[in-house]
DNA sequence: TATCCAAGGTAAGTT
DNA sequence: AACTTACCTTGGATA
């Protein structure tokens, strides 16, 4: 099999990069870490492990499942890939492409915004594919973080195409197909627990062509957001991550119990009685466009412990 | 050791 | 259209 290795400066990226923070702050589930160590609040300087994600063949030029290993140490981003292309997925992926100093220039002054973003420098939405972007927070209602990257694994592991590569074997997240194909029990014993009719429906959808989240691109984005509520277990907060995480809508800030903690705290005057009158007002107090990088932020910020 | 509770919400049933 | 309630499971907190 194909093998591409090489590094970057971290400094050749506009705003830097912390990869550490960008895979470990609950907007992907789709990366896992060599040690395990995912979400380990002990772990302050994890920031040299390995991580890997497997690209579904649907992402692919060659058909397959492509395995992406990359780290960070040194102030350098080192990969080992299956890729031919290794780095252009790295950069789409993790949105290295992203000119972070100009985005957060942009932001507002905001005295929460600005410590998170001093906190974190350096973390980058990501631009998750769509399907498992869409499955992977059809399964957040009320989960933990940790256990929603436990159940993306164990999807994969049960439902994925595995692929060897440098001697270890790898599991990529299920096609449509796959999870439509089984059943709600299974998908239960996996401990998904009420979510597990919602993927299974869901994944029937995207598989026999009834909708599919893409078709949610291009249009406005109150729109895209109604659009992808046709998805069962989707409702406007699972919407608005996939259009943030997956479906490059910036200016989308998903309202989770961490953003609204911090409207409570810290802008009462945004909480406007429903999800999308609040929605367009904190959107607004975050700058706009990029608004939800200032979510992501504050979410990582807020659930590590800043106040 | 047992019990309780909250975790990145949504769907279905009531007013 | 707005408001309640049930829903699976589990790790961590509390008694």
């Amino acid at each position: 099999m194909h093998m591409d290795t090489g590094d970057i400066s971290v400094d050749e990226l506009d705003g830097g990069f912390d990869l550490q923070a960008t895979v470990e702050s609950g907007q992907s589930y789709l990366w896992r870490r060599e040690d395990g160590r995912m979400y380990d609040r002990t772990d302050a300087h994890g920031g040299d492990a390995w991580y890997y994600t497997v690209l579904p063949s649907t992402e692919t030029e060659t058909n397959e499942p492509e395995v992406l290993r990359a780290r960070q140490t040194d102030g350098r981003l080192e990969w080992v890939a299956s890729t031919p292309n290794a780095y252009a997925h790295l950069e789409a992926l993790l949105r290295l492409d992203d000119d972070l100093d100009a985005i957060i220039g942009s932001t507002p002054e905001d005295d929460l915004v600005e410590r998170a973003y001093d906190a974190y420098r350096g973390m980058r939405l990501v631009r998750d594919p769509s399907f498992a972007c869409l499955v992977s927070f059809i399964c957040s209602a009320q989960m933990r973080v940790a256990r929603i990257h436990g159940m993306q694994t164990a999807l994969a592991e049960a439902y994925g195409e595995s692929v060897a590569f440098d001697g270890e074997t790898y599991a990529a997240f299920p096609t449509a197909e796959a999870l439509a194909a089984a059943t709600e029990a299974e998908l239960r014993d996996i401990s998904l627990g009420y979510r597990a009719p919602y993927v299974q429906r869901t994944a029937e959808m995207v598989a026999n062509g009834e909708a599919l989240p893409e078709e949610a691109r291009g249009l406005d984005y109150e729109a895209a957001r109604e659009s992808l509520t046709r998805f069962v277990g989707v409702g406007d907060k699972v919407a608005d991550c996939v259009l943030l995480f997956s479906l490059e809508y910036l200016e989308a800030v998903p309202l989770d119990t961490w953003i609204r903690t911090a409207i409570e705290d810290h802008y009462p005057d945004c909480e406007q009685g429903n999800y999308t009158d609040t929605s367009r007002a904190i959107r607004e107090q975050f700058g706009g466009q990029y608004a939800g990088y200032a979510q992501t932020y504050v979410f990582h910020y807020l659930r590590a412990g800043g106040e």
